[in-house]
Order: structure tokens, then C-alpha cells, then sequence
DNA sequence: TTGTAGGCGTTATCAT
DNA sequence: ATGATAACGCCTACAA
């Protein structure tokens, strides 16, 4: 199966090496008979050309490679799965790596990247990166990157992010639009790129509306569950909360476990509204009402975005940033 | 970054590029002077073998594809964390493609692999694959591989499974120990290998708590949502169900979405178990029992499996069967 | 102990 | 119109 070598057609033809090849990329300066038997024979055995030869001339691989935090969750599948597909159409292979937010694995993960001599990253940040010099590595020696969701504060780079702010700002006006007045926020780490823009709409949507902002209502946690289950602690013990923002979509679950293991404590359960790329969002009880990010099309437009740079002729063409819309899905309860 | 080759090192060092390959590779024959000079000056400049110049060489390219039906999926996206994670470890990279259950992107996703002379494959068939020509030409050219959850119906093949009949056997207990007599049963299509498994499961568990088997209570459907729509309606409408199995993680959220939809017409909604790999089934609503799959262990598994089959000399390994267990979540309802 | 040369599969340059 | 050869980066007989 597909193991026919340039050589081993010649050989059989009785051809050189040379001719064979031209023969097979369609060259002008072969004859059309000649090139009639070679392409028959090429096709009868098989014939495929070896990407390791290829790669090894070309000093191209044809493959990319996709970092992020975290494949078992809906939203970085979902965009691996349009990556996967816009790259698949464009005749690249990915490579991919989970960093479960470690610095140190995103950083091995870039090491083993290069060291596969992959064309170009795909990456999303890890929830422990608060230094760049990786990166700027990258930047240096002009290897095409493109990030998404997750991005370094640099300038000049590729970015494909949606609109974060506008997203919590939509979010937080369904809860002040149905009365709630006491409206928490359970955060992620202010350390990732996501979580001040969202931070920011939450506040300002808050502000417009005029509701004071209060400090306390704000909790910043990790992704383990413990961390949302004290977050909500202490919450439901500070205030009467009536409404809950949740502005990370690897904090939903876990803040609606949260609630609902201490949800015998309370009279009535507080209107939640969370980012979450789940496809069923409306089985989920307690109800919530979730921003839904577009990660199919984040990954089509990073992978075309990477590959367009990767193959461009001008080795300094300008980075772009890509801003998309999040969507709201209102729970029908 | 990366990209010193021998032939610099000796270039810079005044020796030949043999003597400086061997004392990169701590050959004997190489004084520890030289040794210490070249490992010094590699570690510099940080120079790393080309994997590609490797490969060409060695005909290995330390790399295995994995080919699943959907990224996109807990189940699924959890296998692959557990391969990527033991992968990792052994030095290998891991090339992913998606079938979308097409039986045609099965087979150019193995010929993709095949072009990229990965070294193995571990792969989950699609849920269109019903002949298995590309399968034997795969075990005909000794290609190591490993298959899991769907398997094709071949002897001599290493697979990774859980116990599908065991596993569906005590969810439909779990119903019957409620005194459920109505269950029914919605099943993924019959071509997949574990559906022949899972039904078999049910029946067995009826006949043994003396319920008869009801053909007309069993919905074979598809992966679209209005095929379970479509089942569950059915369903309803033929009998006072009580009790529903679900015997796929891609159609149990299906159905529940279904059931919701549909129960204004019912007085009370049937108790419901279903294979799922959801990682917080207990928010769900309707509440469903969950029979759960370890995942991640049928990745870890698989990828050693298949690794051990790569790196073995003897070309004629025998293949293994492994068989992991389902455990059962009641939901606290 | 170190160097030379050939080969892995391919393309490209330079003959013929 | 076709063939011989070098080169990509590495390893490994075989020489020295």
C-alpha cells in the first residue's frame, strides 16, 4: 500500500529518476506519451510521494499545530473541530496539545511543536500564563501564530477573539431587564485576557442601569469545583443575591452544581446567566440562560488565518485581529 | 531557535560530521574530550535532531493518528485527552481526523494517515461504516492498530472496549428496581457494534425480572435530534411508558431534549437512564441516570496498546482485547 | 579516535 | 526530451 518510490517506477520503466519525477509534477519539457506511461504506471502502483522527502527538501510540513487548555470541554472541541476542517479542506494535518493550564506544558507543547517543524500555532493561552517571552520568541523568528479566545497582551499579532465585553454586557442586561437587583459575578482568573473585558461589561452594564457595583459580588475562581462552591458560599451568605452572571464557560457546571447542592438553603434559587458553548443549555436545572460563542467559526477563521500566513510570499504581511459575536440563548423557564 | 544542524556544529568545532553525530549519540568509539566539547556547543546553540531527516532515515515518524467519529463529544474528547496524555509520554505526537460518521472521510482519513506515514492508528469506525475492506488492507500490511468503543466485527484485532452488555444490563436494572415495567429503549443504529451489545443488555435484564421484550418499545435512530424526537413521540403515543434506557452517549441529551419538549402531554415524566460521559449529569432535567464510560482509560489503553505494537520487534505481536468496566450514577432525585 | 561516503525520497541544476 | 548529480539532515558501514 502506497510504498512505490520515484525510483522503483523508473526502474520499472526504464526511465531516469529525473524524468520520472518531472513526468509526475506535469513538466513541459516531457513528452506527452512519456508522461501517458508514467502516470499510468504511477497510478497502478499506487503512487504517493513521501511528505517526510518532501518536508525534508521544502523545510514545510504541512502541519500545524493547535494548543489550548483543555480538549474535553465544549467550547475547545468545537473549535479544534472547525479547525480541523478548514485546515483538512486546505491540505494540512494538526497536531494538538493540551496545556490543562500549565504554563510549563504550553511551553513544552511550543518546543515540541517546533521541534516537529510544524508550520505554524494555533494556541490559546493557559490559565497559569503570565509571562511571554515564549511567544515573543515566536514573534521573533516570524513563526505564523495565530491565538484565539485566550491571547497575549501583545500588540501585532493574530488574534481571533469575539466580543467579550458586549457578551457579559447582553448577559448582565437579561438579569437587570427581569428586575434582579443583586447581581453576583463568578469570574475566571483575572490573569486570562477573556476576563477583564467580560469583568468590564459586567460592571458596565451594571453602571448603565444604575446599580451600584459591589466589590464583594465579585468572585474570582479557579476551575476546580471546590473554588466555585466556596465562591457561591460566600455569596449566598453575603447578600441576598438574586441574580448570578457567570462569565466563563469552564465555570458554569460548576457554579450550577455549586448552587444546587445549597440550594436547600435558600427560598427561591437566583436567575443565572452564564457564557456556556453546551448544546443542550436548556436541560440544565437550575435554568440558565447562557452566551454562546461561536467557536466553530473561531477555529475556521484562526486555521484559514494561520494557513493564509503561512503561505504567503511576503514574509512580513500585517497581522489581523478578527472580532466575532457571542449570541444569547434565553432558558424558557 | 532549533534550527543548528551537525553539519554546523562540525563546522564550528573543526571536526567531521560523523564524529560529531557519534558524540551526540555517546558512541564509544569517541573520546570524552570530544564528547564534552560537541554536547557543549550542541547545548549552546540548542541543537535538536530534525525529526523529519530522522524519519526519512528511520521510516518512523514517532507520530499516530487517531480517527474518531466526533471531537466534539465528552466521550470521545475524553479518549483523546487520555491518548494525547499517554502519547506525550512515550515521545509520540498524535494527528487527529474527525469522520462526522461519513464512512467515505473514514477511509481518506486512514489514506491521510497512511500518506503521512504515521506509525499506527487507533481509531473508532463511523456510524456509516458497514463493510471493512480498508480495515483488512490495514491488518494485511501489518499496519499496527488499535480499535475502540466501535469496533469492526474482525478477530485478530486489538480493541479497547467496556462491557456494553453488562453495562446496559444494570442500568436497566437500576429501572426495574424502581418497579418500572414499561421500559423502553432508544437505541444508536444497529451497525454500530456496541448497539448489538447494549440491546442485548436490555433484553437479558427484562426477560431476568420476568418483563416480556415489546419490539415495538425498542427506537433504533440516528445521531439528528428530531430522529429521537421523532422516536420518543412514537413512544408516547404507543404506550404509558415509565421507564426509558438510552443506550448511547450521542443520543441521551437527544432524548431528553425530546421527552422535555413533548412532556405537557404526559402526567408524569418516565424515569430515564442513558449512557453519558457528561461530567455534571446530576444539572440535567428531566434527571437521568447515567451509565459512564472511563473514557480516559480507554485512550490511555489504547495509545500504550498500540504504542507497545509499534515499538515491538517481533512483527508478530498477538493482538490484545481489553475490557474496561461501566459504572452507574443514580441521579439524587 | 576520527573521517569518508552512501543512502533514505524528492526536486532542481546542469549536462547531453 | 532525457539523464546524471547534488542537496535537504541524519546515520552508519567502512576506511584510515
Amino acid at each position: 500500500m502506497s510504498k512505490a518510490t520515484i525510483k522503483d517506477i523508473a526502474k520499472a520503466l526504464g526511465y531516469s529518476i529525473s524524468t520520472v519525477s518531472r513526468a509526475l509534477r506535469d513538466s513541459y519539457e516531457i513528452s506527452e506519451e512519456t508522461k501517458q506511461r508514467v502516470l499510468a504506471y504511477a497510478n497502478e502502483v499506487n503512487y504517493k510521494p513521501d511528505p517526510i522527502a518532501l518536508s525534508l527538501k521544502e523545510k514545510k510540513t504541512h502541519s500545524i499545530c493547535v494548543i489550548v487548555p483543555e480538549i474535553a470541554n465544549n467550547f475547545f472541541s468545537e473549535v479544534i473541530d472547525g479547525i480541523d476542517y478548514a485546515a483538512y479542506n486546505r491540505g494540512y494535518s494538526v497536531f494538538f496539545f493540551q496545556t490543562h493550564e500549565h504554563f510549563g506544558r504550553e511551553v513544552s507543547a511550543l518546543k515540541h511543536g517546533l521541534d516537529r517543524r510544524v508550520d505554524g500555532f494555533i494556541l490559546s493561552l493557559s490559565g497559569s500564563t503570565d509571562h511571554y517571552d515564549h511567544l515573543k520568541e515566536l514573534k521573533r523568528d516570524k513563526i505564523p501564530t495565530v491565538f484565539f479566545d485566550r491571547v497575549p497582551p501583545m500588540e501585532d499579532v493574530n488574534k481571533v477573539v469575539v466580543d467579550n465585553f458586549h457578551g457579559s454586557y447582553e448577559g448582565v442586561k437579561s438579569l437587570v431587564l427581569k428586575g434582579k437587583k443583586n447581581i453576583a459575578l463568578i469570574s475566571s482568573p483575572l490573569i486570562l485576557s477573556v476576563t477583564k473585558e467580560r469583568v468590564q461589561g459586567y460592571k458596565a452594564c451594571l453602571k448603565d442601569h444604575g446599580i451600584e457595583v459591589d466589590e464583594r459580588m465579585i468572585k474570582y475562581c479557579g476551575f476546580q469545583p471546590e473554588e466555585s462552591y466556596q465562591a457561591i458560599k460566600e455569596l449566598l451568605a453575603y447578600k441576598n443575591v438574586d441574580g448570578i452572571f457567570i462569565n466563563s464557560d469552564r465555570l458554569a457546571l460548576n457554579s450550577l452544581d455549586a448552587l444546587k447542592r445549597q440550594q436547600h438553603l435558600l427560598d427561591h434559587i437566583p436567575e443565572i446567566v452564564g457564557f456556556s458553548n453546551m448544546k443542550h443549555v436548556n436541560l440544565l436545572d437550575p435554568p440558565m440562560t447562557s452566551i454562546h460563542q461561536p467557536a466553530w467559526e473561531i477555529g475556521i477563521k484562526s486555521a484559514n488565518l494561520l494557513i493564509d500566513q503561512i503561505e504567503s510570499k511576503l514574509k512580513d504581511i500585517k497581522p489581523s485581529q478578527v472580532l466575532l459575536k457571542t449570541s444569547i440563548k434565553e432558558h424558557n423557564k
